[in-house]
DNA sequence: ACTCTGACTCCAGACGCG
DNA sequence: TGAGTCAGAGT
DNA sequence: CGCGTCC
C-alpha cells in the first residue's frame, strides 16, 4: 500500500515540505485518522511473549480494542480530537492488489502451518503476524468502542485515505495522520506521520505540506499524481525499469504519463500491457468520498475539555 | 557512473514497575 | 508492509 | 531504561 519510495523523493528534493513539530503545537487540533489501517497495525503489534494476539477467555481477539482504546485516549490528553475513517468497497482497480495481498496471507498460513508442526516458535510469532486481515468484525468493535467513548468516526464510501484527504481539504480537520503516503496523493494539504504518544516514542511528529512538495518539486498536482503513478501504487502497474529518479525527470521533462508513453523507448522501457494509468489517475484526483459538509467530525468529544 | 531490481534483513503498541 | 542494505544487471 | 503485562 502506498506509494513506491514517494517519503524518500520528498525528502532528497523537497526538505522543506517537512517540518518537525512537539505534540504540544497540536493542542485542539482535530485529525482524520484511517481506522483500518491503525487497527491492522494494532493486531499485528499488540501481542503477549508468545506472539499471540490478546484474547477473552472465549478466544475472540482484543488486541485491535486495546491498541484503538488507549492511543485514542492518548491523543484526548494531549488535546487533539481524532476522527477515525473507515474502508468503504475499495476501488475496482484494486483488485490486482488485493489478489497480490490475499495469496501472500495464503503463503503465509502455509508456513504458519508448517512452522506449527515442527514447533519452531520465532516461525509460528513471524508468519502468524503475516496472516492478519482486518475483517468487518474488527471494524465493528472498533466502531462501538468509538461510540461509547464519544469518538466521531465517519464509513467511507471507498478508500479511506481519500476521505481522510477530503476532510482535510474542506477544513473540517487540520490533517489526516497516516503512515500511508498516498494520503498525499489524494491531495490531503497536511500529512501528519508517527501521530503516536507513547512514553517511549523514538520519532518526532512529521508533518508534511503539500504545496510545498508541489513547490519543491515544480509539479502541478496533476504531475504529482503522474509522478506517483511512476513510482509505484495500488492501482495499476509501473514501468519497468523506472525509478524515483527516472521518474522525475520524466514528468519533469515531457509533463504527463501521455507524452511518456509517446516518447519513451519501448525496446528499453515496454510501457505495460492494459496499463490503466488514466484510471488510477481520475481515482487520485476525484475519489468517491462523502461531501465533507455533511460529516459531524466533532462527536460529543467536546464534553472532554470541559 | 548512475540507476533500477530483487533478495535479504528487521520491524511493527502502550503501560508501568523496578 | 515498509524501510534499509546489498549484489548484480542494465542504461 | 529494560522488561513483563495488558486479555
Amino acid at each position: 500500500m502506498g506509494i513506491k519510495g514517494l517519503t524518500k523523493v520528498i525528502g532528497d528534493r523537497c526538505p522543506n515540505a517537512i517540518k518537525s513539530n512537539e505534540i504540544k503545537n497540536y493542542f485542539g487540533r482535530k485529525v482524520a485518522i484511517d481506522a483500518s489501517m491503525s487497527i491492522y497495525q494494532f493486531l499485528i503489534a499488540v501481542r503477549q511473549q508468545d506472539g499471540q494476539q490478546l484474547t477473552t477467555e472465549s478466544g475472540e481477539t482484543t488486541s485491535h480494542l486495546m491498541g484503538i482504546f488507549y492511543r485514542t485516549i492518548r491523543m484526548v490528553e494531549n488535546g487533539i480530537k481524532p476522527c477515525y475513517v473507515f474502508d468503504g468497497k475499495p476501488p475496482k482497480l484494486k483488485s490486482g492488489e488485493l489478489a497480490k495481498r490475499l495469496e501472500r496471507r495464503k503463503e503465509a498460513s502455509k508456513s504458519l502451518e508448517e512452522a506449527e508442526e515442527l514447533g519452531e516458535t520465532v516461525d509460528i510469532d513471524k508468519f502468524s503476524r503475516r496472516t492478519v486481515k482486518v475483517t468487518s468484525e474488527h471494524n465493528d468493535e472498533c466502531k462501538k468502542l468509538l461510540s461509547l467513548m464519544g469518538i466521531p468516526y465517519v464509513e467511507a464510501p471507498c478508500e479511506a485515505e481519500a476521505q481522510c484527504a477530503a476532510l482535510a481539504r474542506d477544513k473540517k480537520v487540520y490533517a489526516a495522520a497516516s503512515e500511508d503516503m498516498d494520503t498525499l496523493t489524494f491531495s490531503t494539504p497536511v500529512l501528519l506521520r508517527h501521530l503516536t504518544f507513547s512514553e517511549a516514542r523514538k520519532l518526532p511528529i512529521g508533518e508534511i505540506h503539500l504545496n510545498k512538495v508541489l513547490e519543491g518539486l515544480n509539479f502541478t498536482m496533476e504531475q504529482f499524481v503522474d509522478l506517483c503513478i511512476l513510482l509505484g501504487c495500488d492501482y495499476c502497474d509501473s514501468i519497468k525499469g523506472i525509478g524515483p529518479q527516472r521518474a522525475v525527470e520524466l514528468i519533469d521533462k515531457h509533463k504527463s504519463l501521455e507524452e511518456i508513453i509517446r516518447t519513451l523507448d519501448p525496446k528499453k522501457y515496454p510501457i505495460p500491457d492494459d496499463w490503466m494509468y488514466n484510471e488510477a489517475r481520475q481515482l487520485f484526483l476525484n475519489p468517491e468520498v462523502l461531501d465533507p459538509k455533511d460529516i459531524d467530525v466533532n462527536g460529543f468529544i467536546l464534553l472532554y475539555f470541559h
